[in-house]
DNA sequence: GCGACAG
DNA sequence: ATCTTGTCGC
C-alpha cells in the first residue's frame, strides 16, 4: 500500500560524490543514459506537470526543496510537497545538480502521484558536458523532465521576436561558423520582456519542451510550476 | 593565466 | 541562490 511514487536512482544516491572531478565523471556516465528520441507528453495532454524548486540558507546550511503539481491542462495545483535537507555540495557552475537534486528527489518522492512531466530550474542539455540539471534529474527518475532558466548561462542567442511565442536557437558559445549546436532555445513567454531559456532534459523533445513552457507561461515570464515551487520552498525554508 | 559562469 | 528601499506603472 506504498502510494508514493519511487523512483530505481537509490544506488546514485549512496554514491553521491562529494569532489567536482568526481562529480563530472558522475556526468559522463550518466549522459550515456539520456533519451532525447521521445518527443514526451504532447502538448494540452491530460496529467500533471510537476515544477520542482530549491531554496538556502546558507547561515544554516539548510536547503529547502518543492514539488508542485498542477494540472496540465488548468494549471490548478493538485498536489505538492515539500523536503529540508543538510547543503551537501557548493554552487559550482556546470555541477548545479549535486546541489540540488538529493532534496528535490526527496519532495518528489513525497508527491502522492507520479509526475508525468517535470519542470527544472536550470538546464538540461544545454550544458558544458551536455548533462544539466534537467537531464540528471530525469535519468535519475525515468521521467520527462525540461529546464526552464533565467539566464542564457554559458550561452549566446540573438534576442526572439517581440511577441510572445516568438524563439531563437541557443548556442554554444564557441561554436564555429557554420557548425553551431542548438543547444535549447531562447522563448519570449510574454510580450516585452527578456525571454526564458528552454532545454530538453530526458524522454522530451524541444519542440514539446517549449510548447509546454509557453502554456505553463500564459500568465507571466516564468512557468507556474516554476512560480508555485519558488514560492512554496521558500515558505518551507523559513519554517525549516 | 584571465574571464565567465544555471541556482 | 541571497543581500535589500523605494519607485514606476497597470
Amino acid at each position: 500500500m506504498d502510494t508514493h511514487p519511487t523512483f530505481s536512482c537509490a544506488d546514485e544516491l549512496r554514491h553521491w560524490p562529494t569532489d567536482e572531478t568526481r562529480a563530472r565523471a558522475v556526468q559522463d556516465r550518466l549522459r550515456t543514459c539520456v533519451r532525447l528520441d521521445e518527443s514526451g507528453p504532447p502538448p494540452g495532454f491530460a496529467g500533471t506537470v510537476v515544477g520542482v524548486d530549491v531554496a538556502y540558507d546558507d547561515a544554516r546550511n539548510v536547503v529547502a526543496a518543492a514539488a508542485v503539481a498542477l494540472d496540465a491542462q488548468t494549471l490548478a495545483v493538485v498536489d505538492e510537497a515539500t523536503a529540508v535537507g543538510e547543503v551537501s555540495f557548493p554552487y559550482v557552475p556546470g555541477l548545479l545538480a549535486f546541489r540540488e537534486i538529493p532534496t528535490v528527489l526527496d519532495a518528489l518522492t513525497r508527491l502522492t502521484r507520479t509526475p508525468d512531466l517535470v519542470v527544472c530550474d536550470g538546464y538540461g542539455l544545454a550544458h558544458p558536458r551536455r548533462f544539466g540539471l534537467a537531464s540528471h534529474l530525469g535519468v535519475l527518475t525515468g521521467l520527462p523532465t525540461i529546464g526552464v532558466a533565467k539566464n542564457p548561462f554559458t550561452f549566446r542567442y540573438e534576442p526572439p521576436g517581440p511577441e510572445r511565442g516568438a524563439t531563437s536557437p541557443l548556442l554554444d558559445r564557441d561554436g564555429v561558423e557554420g557548425v553551431d549546436e542548438e543547444v535549447g532555445r531562447a522563448l519570449r513567454t510574454q510580450k516585452g520582456v527578456k525571454p526564458v531559456f528552454v532545454s530538453v532534459g530526458h524522454r522530451v523533445g524541444l519542440d514539446q519542451a517549449c510548447a509546454h513552457t509557453l502554456h505553463l507561461a500564459a500568465a507571466y515570464r516564468l512557468p507556474e510550476t516554476t512560480r508555485a515551487a519558488d514560492s512554496l520552498c521558500r515558505r518551507a525554508l523559513a519554517r525549516a
